[in-house]
This record gives structure tokens, sequence and C-alpha cells, in this order.
RNA sequence: GCCGAAGUGGCGGAACUGGCAGACGCGCACGACUCAAACUCGUGUUCCUUCGGGAGUGUGGGUUCGACUCCCACCUUCGGCACCA
């Protein structure tokens, strides 16, 4: 009889994670008699250290891919190092150490830590993307993107962040006040030549997500990030001499081509190649130091966070297509030179911007869009109608409120006919009235006129002025309307609705109005329905050291010329300084960026800026396919066994970078025919993160990191792997709890010293083998389930429920006997995937052949499982008031009688005869009185 | 402002398609073991209660025999976007 052993995780971990990489037990070789499965998770950055965080993503899927291949899946789970990027450079900086020395002393480290982890990593598929042999295919790659136009250099303003010292794609720019996604900083804008990759060819397809099963939140944060808009292209034509047609034409984007008519100015972004040529002379000199001031703002950043309207106007005019209006045209920096085309028509009566505006530069504001909530007011000041008008509204059942400044009306809108006949005869004769809101009128002694045209605005407003002196300041009527603060609710609104004023498409309803006006613009040669995206081309220039070279040689007489694909790679020098001034070293090397032109021999200089590690990242998943490979990115006979990737998982802060990169670069890959398929990634999972213990983020100046090296060597890590997923939702995340540990610790202690009880050849009685049996094969059914769907804190509880009662059982003296023995082997199974080390020096110490990771996933015995007697709950108007035990397959009449019968029930039911009684099978039975 | 997610005991969290709210664990209290402590084991632990019960899943309403779950309105917290035409 062998002695008790005190559980050791120190001793057993190291044992077990040493024989099961010398036996190679986690290598994945192809075998197409077995399904494949592709388990990948996001890599790590070697910053030096593995934090719990790390653990929380790797442990967790760990779990699932071991659960895979229990299931009898061909499970290829690898693991890397996206090695290159700044935290290197830093320190090299900081600590006068080699990027490339410091990133692979990490990489060493780190390694140790993930094998600590007892994780299924196959690594002889390890990539790592600051090898010559990986970003070689990087390099290869880009140059593939360049052939296809895919990639392409162009001077335009960039994010620059002054404390990096590099330019910054849109999405690594975060927040409000456009900080630096690394380091925090806010970014500035510079004019640079830069290299993008062609991401917006791509808008379209990026938006589809049918083929993959990935998380609403991911692809509610993709779409957003794409941002589709739905409208309009219209060509205006400016009426400047000098300019040809083609120069003339200005193309504006919108979303709501039904408010054309009610375009009353245009709006260029101040960086609009066309300000130059349609600024008069009287205003060049205002426009020039507002195009001036407004780029310098954006260098400053746009800070102020109450943003007042400014803008300019240019002295040029345009014509409206739809109606011949011609309508002055203004510049502002809330038109952005990169969305649509630079260019906007303005409607203020329904776009809000444009309202603001147009109230504060005094132009003119004509409403083109009815209101759908009949919103109808009028204001009659005292002294502007006769005697008796308050009661004759009144009969009319118009209601009306006095202050001391007259009446305040709101118009039922089908009493408007009526109101408009009663004003008029009760106006005095040197006042006017007005509605606004649905339907808009100015009534005069001698009669009204319809506000519904620019015309008829200035016919209005001169009479008003010579009415009242105190309008006489007014620019428009929507000016002088706007003073009224009782209309002001009246006066704008941005929904859709029947148009107004608008020539022959008044009437059409807001249904129908954007198509029939896109299809009309078209008929007209003047425009066309238009889809337009948030979504910006890919910039991939940095100017740093650690990085893929971008493979590109400058010739004075060939321009930029790709490096031949037989010269690749363009190897980063060693040798190289760091200048306190954070430049990059390879702009200033003596000699690494002189060479030749590849076309004519003739001297040449090299591209110095480096890749965004984004695009490393972007294919990782494909290098380890076949990591030493040297005829293309990836062996073909690998990708076509392996791929997709079958379940990805990582963090939800890479939603709208990295996940968006690597479809990119997939679906380019697949356009140039280099890989096959919709998408790189079938299912996507996140995970959650850990903060600190005072619910903050983990940092180490706030002193609240939990560092898991610690925790393995006070624990073992099959405790911590336990932990980890059991402490919270997997997908949300919390707080860290120490003394929660404490859970998991008891937990495997109990595992350990139950089922390393020799058996007494107990002779448990029927009903304890009857109910542990049930118990097993129920929790095997809901771990089954839990795995699959990736809540991991409920496989940890059910595993501890059925603990406790195996516990029970076993002091009835169930250890020894065939069901307990089946009892254990199943426990060592379900538990294998989540604790790895223990569950193996158990199944070993039991005698069972090696190794339980090879062995497969047991089936649920569905008549071990199924209740013979179950708890009817008997519930009297709905409150649980009796529970009888019963049959399963109780009969319903039987149930009913049996519930109504109860004694307990009685007294609920006083003297009362049961109006309804409702039986749910297998659940309850409600008696309603 | 727009888009999205989440609100359940002292805490982390359970509850499949509407059917016993609080599984499992932490913490706490009491007890056993111990000279004692730790470990371990056992019992209890949503709140109120006149011990009959009553209330209770962010708030207010609704649908239903029955609502954490469905519908409407609102509040709070978190995440994303933001002068995007």
């Amino acid at each position: 009889m062998p002695e008790k052993q005190e559980y050791n995780p120190g001793e057993i971990e190291p044992k077990w994670q040493k024989h099961w990489e010398e036996d190679g037990l986690y290598n994945a070789e192809i075998d197409k008699s077995k399904p494949k499965f592709y388990a990948l998770t996001m890599l790590p950055y070697p910053s030096g250290d593995l934090h719990i965080g790390h653990w929380y993503a790797m442990t967790p899927s760990d779990a699932r891919a071991r659960y895979m291949r229990m299931r009898g899946f061909n499970v290829m789970f690898p693991m890397g190092f996206d090695a290159f990027g700044l935290p290197a450079e830093n320190a090299a900086i900081k600590n006068n150490i080699h990027p490339k020395e410091w990133t692979y002393a990490n990489i060493v480290r780190m390694r140790e830590q993930l094998r600590s982890m007892g994780s299924m990593y196959d690594w002889r598929r390890e990539a790592v993307s600051s090898d010559p042999k990986y970003y070689h295919w990087s390099q290869w790659y880009f140059n593939k993107l360049f052939e296809n136009d895919l990639a392409y250099r162009k001077m335009s303003p960039v994010d620059w962040c002054p404390n990096c010292n590099t330019t910054l794609a849109r999405e690594q720019v975060w927040g409000e006040d456009r900080h630096c996604e690394r380091c925090g900083t806010p970014v500035i804008k510079k004019d640079l030549e830069q290299w993008f990759f062609r991401t917006t060819s791509y808008a379209e397809e990026l938006l589809d997500f049918s083929t993959i099963d990935w998380p609403d939140r991911v692809v509610t944060l993709q779409t957003n990030w794409i941002g589709r808009s739905d409208g309009a292209e219209v060509h205006f034509t400016a009426d400047s001499d000098g300019l040809s047609d083609d120069e003339a034409r200005i193309t504006v984007f919108t979303t709501r081509p039904d408010t054309l008519w009610g375009a009353t100015f245009m709006v260029l972004a101040p960086e609009h190649p066309l300000v130059e040529k349609i600024t008069t002379t009287e205003q060049s000199e205002l426009v020039h130091e507002y195009v001036h001031q407004a780029v310098r703002q954006t260098d400053i950043q746009r800070e102020s966070a109450e943003k007042e309207k400014s803008g300019v106007f240019t002295g040029g005019y345009a014509i409206n297509p739809v109606n011949g209006e011609r309508i002055p045209i203004w510049i502002a920096d809330y038109v952005l030179m990169t969305y649509g085309t630079g260019a906007i028509m303005a409607v203020p009566a329904h776009d809000e911007r444009d309202f603001e505006f147009a109230l504060k530069f005094g132009l003119p504001i004509l409403p083109v869009i009815d209101r759908s909530d009949g919103l109808t007011k009028s204001f009659a000041p005292i002294g502007t109608t006769k005697p008796g008008f308050a009661q004759a509204l009144n009969e009319l059942g118009i209601s009306s409120e006095e202050d001391e400044r007259g009446l305040l009306i709101t118009i039922p809108v089908d009493k408007l006919d009526a109101y408009l006949e009663t004003i008029s005869a009760y106006l005095q004769k040197d006042a006017w009235n007005e509605v606004v809101g649905t339907g808009w009128y100015f009534i005069f002694s001698d009669g009204i006129i319809e506000w519904d045209s620019q015309e008829s605005e200035q016919r209005i407003l001169v009479r008003c002025k010579k009415l009242e002196p105190q309008v006489a300041g007014a620019h428009t009527l929507m000016e002088m309307l706007w003073g009224e603060e009782f209309y002001r609710d009246a006066l704008y609104h941005h929904e859709y609705g029947t148009m107004i004023h608008s020539g022959e498409f008044s009437g059409t309803t807001g249904d129908v109005a954007v198509q029939q006006v896109n299809e009309w613009l078209e008929e007209l040669g003047v425009g066309k329905a238009a889809i337009n995206y948030r979504l910006r081309d890919w910039l991939i220039s940095r100017q740093r050291y650690w990085g893929t070279p971008i493979p590109i040689v400058y010739c004075p007489e060939h321009g930029a010329v790709r490096v031949p694909d037989d010269q690749l790679p363009v190897l980063l020098p060693d040798d190289v300084e760091w200048l306190p001034t954070g430049e990059s070293p390879l702009k200033l090397h003596p000699t690494w960026k002189h060479t030749t032109c590849p076309i004519c021999d003739e001297p040449a200089e090299r591209e110095t800026d480096t890749m965004d590690t984004f695009m490393c990242s972007s294919w990782y998943h494909l290098r380890y396919l076949s990591p030493d490979y040297d005829q293309g990115l990836f062996d073909p006979a690998e990708y076509d066994y392996w791929m997709p990737v079958d379940i990805y998982t990582g963090g939800i802060e890479h939603a709208t970078m990295h996940l968006i990169y690597t479809r990119f670069f997939h679906k380019a890959g697949r356009d140039m025919g280099i890989m096959q398929g919709p998408e790189p990634m079938s299912q996507l999972r996140n995970q959650g993160i850990i903060l600190g213990e005072d619910s903050e983020k983990m940092s180490k100046s706030r002193g609240n990191v939990i560092a898991p090296d610690e925790l393995v060597a006070r624990y073992g890590a099959d405790t911590v792997r336990a932990y980890l997923m059991f402490f919270a939702r997997w997908d949300l995340g919390g707080p860290w709890n120490s003394s929660g540990i404490e859970g998991t610790v008891r937990w495997i202690r109990r595992i350990w010293n139950l089922f390393s009880e020799v058996g007494q050849n107990g002779n448990p009685s029927a009903e304890t083998t009857r109910a542990m049996r049930r118990k097993v094969h129920q929790t095997l059914r809901q771990v089954t389930h839990d795995f699959e769907t990736f809540e991991f804190n409920t496989i940890i509880s059910a595993l501890m429920e059925l603990l406790n009662e195996m516990q029970k059982a076993h002091e009835n003296g169930a250890a020894g006997s065939e069901a307990w023995d089946e009892a254990v082997d199943i426990y060592l199974r379900m538990m294998a995937p989540v604790a790895p080390h223990v569950a193996e020096e158990i199944w070993m110490n039991l005698g069972k052949p090696y190794s339980i990771h090879s062995q497969s996933w047991p089936e649920v015995d569905e008549a071990a499982a199924a209740e013979e007697q179950i708890t009817l709950v008997v519930q009297v108007n709905g409150k649980v008031r009796d529970r009888i035990s019963v049959p399963v397959d109780i009969g319903e009449e039987e149930a009913k009688e049996l519930a109504l019968s109860s004694p307990a029930i009685a007294k609920y039911m006083a003297d009362n005869e049961p109006r309804k009684v409702i039986l749910v099978p297998g659940k309850l039975v409600n008696i309603v009185v």
C-alpha cells in the first residue's frame, strides 16, 4: 500500500512539463484522418514579463484547446512573439542596450514563464516577427501589395506623436484629446510623404460578417469604425470667371439629397484645392488668414471642447443644380478635407451644424422638409390683433396662452386654414403675424405670403423691416424668428418627412424621397447615389529603427522602386546609434541607406522608414504554419490542411486595429491568389480585463500589479489556472481578489486527498450508487456544454458541486465500487484541461495509461443522468407553498390531483375553489384561486 | 450628441426556451479537532418580522396563472465614436 503523499505542485508540475515536451505530446502534424482544429491566442509582445492578464488570456484558451483535442480533433496550438516595436527602442535609449539584445533576452525569459503555465503549445511552430526569416516575408508581401496597387505613397497630413517621434495610423490615435495609443501624448499633424495600404478598397467587404462567428460587440465596433453612410454625390458649379468646366465642378457628398432645395450656401474645407481659385480679391486677405489659422489650429490640436463655429466667405458663388439658385461659398474648419469630398452643401434648416453656422453669419435658412409631429405655432404680440381674437381662437378650438407680451398660440395642424382666416380678419392694419413649424406663412393686412423660397423670404423681410424698426438689423427671417423663445422648438428639425418648397418634388414623402431624388439627379447627370466610408487607408510608415524595413529604393531616375524579391530580405543593420533626440537611427546610419537602383544600377537611397508592427501581426497565424519555410509566406500543404483559424481568442482592445488589419491582409491576399477563403479566422472570442484589487487598471505606478510567478510559486500553476477560469465571467473580467483563490486551493487539495484514498472495496447502497452516477453524468453534460460556449466559470463550479457529492458518496462507502472508479475516471478527464498537471499525476498514480491528455472526452450516459423522482413545486397564485416528490413520468391529472390534495396547500386556498390549475410538466403546479 | 454593453446578498458570480432567485466559491459567525493557533471538518449566512408571514434581481409602469428573463419609459456605470455632411 503506497503511502499517502502530500499534494506538492512544485514537484509534479515541472516534472510533467518536461515529460510532455520530451514526448512531443502536443506536436501538431498534418493528419488527414482526423478533423483539424487550429486554436490561436493573440501573441504577446516580449516586454520581458508575463503578467496576470496574459495568463487570463492564455490559460482558458489552452483549456479549450485541450478539450477539443480530447474531443478527437487534431489540434494545433502555437505561440510566438510580436517582437518589433517601440518599447525595445525606448529601453535602448534608456538603458543603453540594443533593442535586439533586449528583445531576445525577454523572449528567453517569457518562454520559461509560458512553459510554467503548462500549456499545450507546439513550440516547434514558434514564430518571432523580428527574425529575418519572418520579416523577409512581411517585405515580400509589401511588394505584392505594391505591385497590385494596394500599397501607395502619398503626401498627406498625418498624425504624429511627438513623444514616440513617429507617425501613427488613425486607429492608433485615441480619445477626445486625440492621444497616442501607446504613450498617451496628444498627437499633432504633419505633412509627410508616407506609405499607405488601401484598406478602403475593402470597406464594403469588411462590413460583411456573415461567414464568421464573431462577438456582436466586435462586429458593432468594426461596423461603426468603417462607418458606411448612404447618400448621394451632387455636382454644384462654381460661378466664377476663368475656370474650366472641370475646375468649376464642386462635388459634394450628402446623406440627405432630399434636402437639396434647402441648400442655401456651400462650405469648403480650408484645405480644399478650389479655395484659391474661387476667392475674390476683396475676400482674399480674410480667406488666407483663416486658412493659415485653421491649418495651424489642427497643429496645436483642436483642443477647445466647446467648438464655436468659425468661417469666412470666399466671395465666390455656386449654382445649385436642382433649382439654379446662386449660393455663396464659404470656408470653415468644421468641414473636413478627409471625409467625403471636402465640400458640403449646407442645409441649415435640417442640419444642426449648418443651422448654427447660418445663424451666426446671417446666412439664409429655408425649411424644405415638413415636420412629422405637426407642431405649429404663432405669436401675436399685444396690439397686433383686434379685440376678441383670443375668444375667436377659443371658439375654433385653438388653444392659446397669454403672457404680458401677447398671445402664445399652438395651432393643431387641421385648424391651420381656420387660423389663417381668423388672423386675417383680426389683424391690425400696420401689423403682421406669422405661422411657423408645419407651414410657414406671413400674414399681412393685405394678404398672406407663404415663405417657400429665398425670393419670398426677401419680399417678406423687406415688409417686416418697414413695419418694425426693431427687426431692421435681421439678415434673415430665421434670425428674426429665433429671437422669439417660444418659437425655437418649432424652427429646426432634422427628421425625414414630406418634402416642401422643393419644386416638382414637393409632396414627396420621407420614405421614398431620397431614392426618388437620387434617380432624378442621375437622369439629369448632376449627381448619383453614393456611399461614403469613415474608414481611411492604413498608414504603415513609422520613423523608427526596430521594425521591418520597407523594401523600397528611391532612384532619381525611376522614383520609388521596390527591392526585387530575390534580394529580400532588406536586413536591419545592427550597428546603430541612438541619439537623445529620439530620431530614427536608420536615417542617421552612415552607409545603410546608400545603395543602387535595381533598375538602372545608378546610386539610389533606401527608404528609411519601417513598417507599423501591426503589419507583422496581421499574418503571424500564417507563419506558424511553417516558420522555417523559405519559398513564401507559408507552406501550401500546411495552409490547405490547417487554415482557416478555427478559434481565435484575445482582447477586445484590438477590435478596430489588429482585427481589421488581419482581415484586410487576408482578403487582399486572396484576391492576389496567395490565400483562399473569405476570412482568416472563423470564430472569435474575447476575454475581459483583470483589474487590480482596487478596481483600477493594473500598473506599476499604482502598485496594484498581481505577479503570476509569485502565485505559481505559492499555489502551483493548476490552482492559478483554475482560479482564473473560476473567479469571473471570462468575457467580462473584473477586479482581482486575493482571498478568493483559497477556494480553488481547497478544491484541488480535496481532489488530491479524496482520489488518492485507497479503495476499501466499498459496497454502497444502490441508491448511493444511482445518485452518484446521476450527478456524474449530469455534470459531464454541463461541463461539455460550458466548454463549447466558453463559460469557464461554471465548469469549475459544476466540478466543485460534483466533488461535494462524491465526498458524500465516499462517506457512504462508495469507494472501491465500480461506480466510484467510473466517477473518478470521468472526473479526471473533465478536469484535465483545467488542471493538466495534477490530473496527469493522479491518473498515473491510479495506474492508468499515459497520457490523460491523449484520452478521449467521455460520453454522457443519458440513462444514468436521467431523474426518476422529481420535486414538483406547488404554487398558489404564483407563490411557492409546497414541494412534493413525484415520479418523473407522472401524468397530468395525477399531478394536479396530488397537488390539490396536499395538506400544506389547504390553508392557502381558504375555502376558495381553484379557478384554474396550471401544470408545467416536470417543474410545477400553479393553483389560481 | 450617436452606437453598444452591464446593473442580482458583504464580495465574485449562478439561474437552459418565461416556471423553486441567490448554485458554486470568497468572506463572516458558531461548533469540532488542538494546550493554543494555523490547517482540516461540520452547521449557518438576501433583508424585515409580532415567527403567522411579508418584501426582494437599478427605478416606474405594462403583458402573463407566473417575469432576473418579454414590452414601454427612465436612472446609473462602463466601453467605442464624435463638427463624418
